[in-house]
DNA sequence: TCACATTTGTACGTATGTATC
DNA sequence: AGATACATACGTACAAATGTG
């Protein structure tokens, strides 16, 4: 999966709805890593801040939990 | 009033608490604007980034409305 | 209609601090 | 001590929306 700069939609927006969706099918099960701001970064050629906006998202929705020094989980609900 | 930078609460929260401070002292009534990005950066000497997360702050919390193209308001409620 | 200024939105890159492993 | 990862902050640039003249 890719990011596509032409759309309307936003990177950021679109990586964190890659990423959603990776959490709603079970693929990332609660507890789990998401991808590190850094993956996020190589694995879809953005901006660090670009990345760390997308995992903004998804913690502002209650999906992951950001922790400093250790990394980002999906949330346990 | 300025931001302290060495203190532990950084200056994008400080400038949230102090807009935040005028909001719910009725300084700033519901529809009027609250200083601009660019405000914000004249007035506390602040990276317009910096600037820009203090106002997401209180729009988190239901406090303003951004506007694209018009600018931000303390929220009707 | 058009041009312009203002304002927020998005995105890039970089640096430093802090916490965890 | 070192590597990794998030948090904060700096600066910059362009896009998009709005209001005004």
């Amino acid at each position: 999966m890719s990011v596509d700069h032409e759309g309307d939609v936003p990177p950021y927006l679109q990586i964190a709805a890659l990423i959603r969706a990776r959490i709603d099918s079970g693929e990332l099960a609660p507890g789990k890593p998401v991808p590190s701001v850094a993956q996020i970064v190589g694995e879809y050629g953005v901006a660090r801040t670009t990345a760390q906006k997308a995992l903004w998202v998804l913690r502002d929705e209650g999906l992951v939990r950001m922790v400093k020094g250790w990394g980002t989980f999906v949330a346990e609900r």
